[in-house]
DNA sequence: CCTTTAAGTTTGTCCTAGACAATTAATGCA
DNA sequence: TGCATTAATTGTCTAGGACAAACTTAAAGG
């Protein structure tokens, strides 16, 4: 077996650095430092690549860059996430319900995964299910990724089989036909499809007519299609991971995007500590998405 | 409505054209031509970005850059897809009802949609429905995509339904249980999901044990994913829209992570017109990933 | 002593402009 | 017409500089 090497452009691909960022990096701390090959161009041996998605694993939890390149690898593995430390002795007696579940997973028991989720659901119903057990283990399993306890591989076969089974289950409820009509998608770089897909089970429940885009829709896109499916409500869902500070942007854009008329409800764990925005409605629990669909159809009465 | 401006970035995730291209062109072609703002950063009007999406859209049709950034905006619309050009009277008699189909997408009526889909599964069964309606209708969305005949968000909306019509169909499958184990994935800058669906559905209906990574893994997270879920097979997916040139390069670095043991099987539109390459197996139709899987099992009797 | 304001660091992203390799088109020649 | 060579096209890499926004720390005030 050779040695692998990357260059620049498949460190960015494989660590979600930029070229930029590891050029800075590079001239400002000294590390990474590639080989070069003929050209002069960039040739990264594949510990450092491990040592950079580490770093960057670290940087998502809350550390600074800075620190963590300073540190040596050895000492790198101790820093935990900073959420976790947040939130310290919380095994309540569902914990430990979630915890065998996580186990699953990192048994790599796909089946026995499935198995157990099934039955939850059948015990406790869609609404719970999404709120007791897929949203917290989500919430399980983004921490147990940080602090490294979860690799990629095993945080994307939860998400794979999740996926399946709320779609499976939204699909086994009578098609929402009562307004409002509500058109769920995510922004560009934003891949992550778990947190819509409850919301959209929760909706649907409620028999609002559902339009599920899936996610990475450019901005006009949104605009154009709300237009298009006569929506009502365009909902959106940023993830933790996703970059805090160009949410409002994005927002404030989409907002002169979308015509006055249709509503924009925006959750996600991206947005918990969201300033509120001009012609926004945050959702920041599933509670607050449910009462919001409640409050639009109120409002329709008088009108 | 005010007008919204964009700033580099945004263009890039909205566009799909990298901000090197998007200088590259200014300095070369004179266009894109954004104003400035007080830092004297580019600050794109909304009309260049919609050119530049009609010029990216075309160029992933198979023309070239210079012609189409030369080409007044008007004009452009008048090109035509190299695919569609390709393969002129295609309208077999099963063609009719796949314009069918697609004209209800075109009409955004999800309900119907999804109907006559299910009929066509319980009709040709999942085998059949994969080959003859999932596959060719995907074929012919992407180049009504191409010829701006589609938009972005209704193919985004087909691909969604039909991911979630696959995934139900595959869970209605027993649990394959037999050998070979494998894991179906793509690399990153590889979102699209649909040909992996169809794959797994094959294989499932094989009896083999299908593990889902969803898309995106990076090279060195298959390799381990390969080992924890002790797979026999790797299968990656390359849609068209995939940058050809990459992906020996991305093979040949996937060979060295994975052990030599382990197969690697790649399919996909992107892979059709591809160079063979040492350790991995091409898969250019559906036929022939199902008798790469009846190879395998043969070929594992003798040891 | 705690809170708020101000100054200082850290950090990412944007900028210009040059070089070159890899692909695609065009030419000449058999 | 078919093939080989030359020419044009095009994307990606390189370098270092600049700056604003986010975060930290220090100082001032209640």
């Amino acid at each position: 077996m050779n040695i692998p090497r990357f260059n620049i452009a498949a460190v960015e691909r494989d660590t979600g650095l930029s070229k930029d960022v590891l050029r800075m990096w590079e001239r400002r701390y000294g590390f990474p430092q590639p080989d070069r090959d003929s050209n002069g161009e960039r040739c990264y041996p594949a510990d450092q690549v491990e040592r950079l998605r580490l770093i960057k694993r670290l940087m998502d939890a809350g550390h600074r860059p800075g620190k963590l390149i300073a540190t040596p690898v050895e000492e790198l593995a101790g820093f935990v996430s900073r959420r976790a430390k947040a939130r310290p002795g919380n095994e309540s007696s569902d914990g430990s319900e979630l915890s065998d579940l996580l186990a699953l997973i990192k048994q790599h028991d796909s089946n026995g995964f499935q198995q157990a989720m099934q039955q939850r659901l059948a015990r406790q119903g869609l609404q719970r299910f999404v709120q007791d057990t897929t949203a917290p283990l989500t919430f399980r399993v983004g921490e147990a990724w940080e602090d490294g306890s979860v690799e990629v591989f095993e945080e994307h076969l939860f998400t794979e089989l999740t996926k399946r089974l709320l779609r499976q289950a939204i699909a086994g409820l009578p098609s929402g036909q009562r307004s409002p009509r509500i058109l769920l998608t995510s922004v560009p770089d934003e891949p992550h499809v778990l947190g819509l897909l409850m919301v959209e089970a929760l909706f649907a429940l409620e028999g609002a007519e559902c339009i599920p885009l899936g996610t990475q829709m450019p901005l006009l896109e949104i605009g154009r299609a709300a237009s298009a499916h006569r929506a009502n409500v365009v909902a959106l869902s940023f993830s933790v991971a996703f970059p805090q500070r160009q949410i409002p942007g994005l927002l404030q854009q989409l907002r002169m995007v979308l015509a006055p008329e249709i509503e924009l409800w925006v959750g996600g764990g991206g947005v918990q500590r969201l300033a509120p925005i001009e012609g926004v409605l945050l959702l920041t629990s599933f509670d607050s998405a449910v009462s919001a669909l409640t409050d639009w159809r109120l409002a329709q009465v008088p009108a």
